[in-house]
RNA sequence: UGCUUCGUGGUGUAACUGGCAACACGUCUGACUCUGGAUCAGAAGAGUCCAGGUUCGAGCCCUGGCGAAGCAACCA
């Protein structure tokens, strides 16, 4: 249990709020979730389900300049598709205006805001240093009536944007800087998506968020540690809004970070806008659709999320972590198949040319009930390029002049030539011999070789187009350099297609988002813009290579 | 020279509120293998930011340092 959920159930202990839990994740429709909305999302739903409570779905538009429809469709799709349902509870921070218009009205009255003609600039002179206290607006003293018909006439489209804001009347000497008479509300003369032209005035975050959630009843609102400061100002809004005891409780934990990739909106909207990605979901992208297309599940997400915990400092999760849950997840529930990215013929010189058998191979050998399927087999074959070296260094065990291999699941074959391209030097075709008694189950199938080979048939296989991915960054944390723009650290290898691929037939049926282990090699995904006759799958993640790591020392 | 929060192996988290610092990832080694990459086993690696104090006993409590992050948007 992480110290979030203790705190929980010690309030349902003291008996707060009726021993009710009611969370809430409060996205502002303004971009793509990511996977650090992603923990939030699991903390936000997964403690209101542990201890028998709710969670709310409401979306922060509070600020029409930002925010737009579309992405309140993406939003809602990524949460389903995570594994959380809000049920009905879908609602929105401007189902509240009118009510927060009301209090703010309740404030002026109460001589607890005023409207303050000047500009931002000025405001912002006059709020002082984290060090230094500020100064008192010289509109600070308005009498109620001048406010609250100066607040009337700012929603009515009287005054210009910029001209005029409420702030509320605390502190200006307070070390806290979100006390020193925070800006509450600002005009902004522009369509709303949900409501349209109704307001000319728009609440802020700090004026909606916890006015928002004593509405809805919310007990906990858990949020990011930079939230921390703005604990006080919460609270005391909160506390000239409630009548009861009720009150909601904000508690802040950790965001995720994570090396090798950026997390911030901004950030991922300016990779998007720029085109240095192809969009919010292209699969390098740390988003949760981009996750998605790349083949990540949504097990796997949560599995990572629930190892990496909630504290109350800053960390920096080694994405080696995330691609652990995703090998772990897809290990157990996805079949494995052959293969060929970097394809080169191999010709078996005596197996008949009019031969063909079907080869029965195990789909998974961690499951049995995964059952197997059969692959055709015949005398022109197609393996990796890499698979074969003419000069064999050491403790490379695959084929070589003269040595013997597996075919994985079919015959162990012997290399007697090879041949070479005349214009680029490259090997062209490699000849072999194979031993009919070796067979997989046949008498000399238990004969010891050096290596397995995976392989296709050359006249069944189906060509493919497959995308690697690599990290987007070549810096481990390429947002935290003082001097450097984050996108100077890109890796211009993030991405790299691979076409004429060659794949056992079986494969000429997957469907966008199937996922599968090509044997040897790592965790693909079928990619949406896959069709049949165009086939393109996504690399999820490599397997963990060791002889890569042997061949770079 | 303010306020808030926080310092535990390389990384991320634990440690039943005082009882031999544990787990995962990563790293390395080995076994096995018809995935070199599946699978399994093992090892190295911190004495808990520093200094005092309380205590039989401190990662946990106290005092004082040091260090880090956040905070000065009409963003959220």
């Amino acid at each position: 249990m992480n110290f979030i959920e203790q705190f929980i159930l010690e309030d349902i202990r003291a008996g707060k709020n009726d021993g009710r839990v009611h969370t809430r994740f409060p996205p502002e429709p303004n971009g793509y979730l990511h996977i650090g909305h992603a923990k939030a999302i699991c903390l936000d739903f997964g403690s209101a389900e542990r201890f028998g409570g709710k969670c709310n779905l409401r979306f922060d538009d509070t600020n029409p300049l930002k925010e737009e429809t579309e992405y309140v469709d993406s939003i809602k799709e990524d949460i389903h598709w995570l594994g959380f349902d809000w049920e009905d509870r879908e609602f929105y921070a401007s189902d509240y205006f009118g009510r927060l218009f009301d209090f703010a009205t309740d404030l002026i009255k109460r001589g607890l805001a005023y409207v303050d003609d000047q500009s931002s600039e000025d405001i912002a002179a006059q709020k002082g240093t984290p060090t230094r206290p500020g100064k008192e607006s010289p509109f600070r003293n308005r009498s109620p009536i001048e406010n609250l018909d100066l607040f009337k006439r700012m929603n009515d489209g009287e005054f210009e944007e910029g001209s005029r804001v409420l702030r509320a009347k605390i502190d200006m000497a307070s070390p806290n800087m979100h006390m020193r008479d925070p800006v509450i509300y600002r005009i902004i003369k522009r369509s709303h998506h949900r409501t349209g032209n109704k307001w000319k005035v728009y609440p802020m975050y700090d004026f909606a968020h916890g006015q928002c959630d004593y509405f809805e009843g919310i007990t906990h609102s858990l949020c990011t540690l930079e939230f921390e400061v703005h604990r006080p100002l919460y609270d005391w809004l909160v506390d000239r809004l409630r009548t009861g005891d009720y009150r909601p409780r904000q508690i802040e934990f950790n965001r995720l970070n994570l090396t090798y990739t950026v997390m911030s909106k901004r950030k991922l909207q300016e990779l998007v806008i720029l085109k240095l990605v192809k969009g919010w979901d292209d699969p390098r992208m740390p988003t949760v659709s981009g996750l998605r297309r790349r083949g990540y599940t949504p097990e796997s997400i949560r599995n990572f999320i629930k190892s990496i915990g909630y504290t109350k400092f800053e960390a920096i999760n080694d994405v080696a972590l995330l691609e652990h849950a995703v090998r772990e997840d897809l290990n157990a529930r996805v079949p494995r198949v052959f293969a060929v990215l970097n394809p080169v013929k191999l010709v078996i010189s005596n197996y008949p040319a009019e031969k063909y058998e079907e080869m029965e191979i195990i789909n998974n050998p961690g499951d049995e009930n995964m059952g197997s399927r059969l692959v055709p087999f015949s005398r022109e074959l197609y393996i990796e390029k890499d698979d074969f070296k003419e000069d064999p260094p050491a403790k490379f065990f695959r084929l070589g002049p003269g040595r013997e291999v597996r075919l994985k699941g079919a015959y162990i074959i012997k290399c007697t030539d090879f041949r070479r391209d005349e214009l680029t030097g490259e090997i062209s075709e490699i000849i072999c011999t194979y031993d009919p008694d070796t067979k997989s189950g046949g008498p000399a199938a238990g004969r010891k070789v050096k290596g397995t080979l995976h392989w296709v048939s050359a006249a069944h296989a189906i060509d493919a187009e497959v995308r690697l991915y690599d990290r987007l960054f070549n810096h481990e944390d390429p947002a935290g350099q003082k001097y450097h723009d984050f996108k100077e650290f890109l890796n211009p290898e993030s991405l790299e297609i691979l076409t004429g691929c060659k794949l056992e037939p079986s494969l000429a049926e997957a469907q966008p988002l199937d996922k599968f282990q090509f044997q040897r090699i790592g965790y693909f995904c079928v990619d949406e813009d896959s069709m049949p006759g165009n086939i393109i799958f996504n690399r999820t993640v490599p397997l963990k290579d060791t002889w890569g790591k042997v061949s770079k020392k």
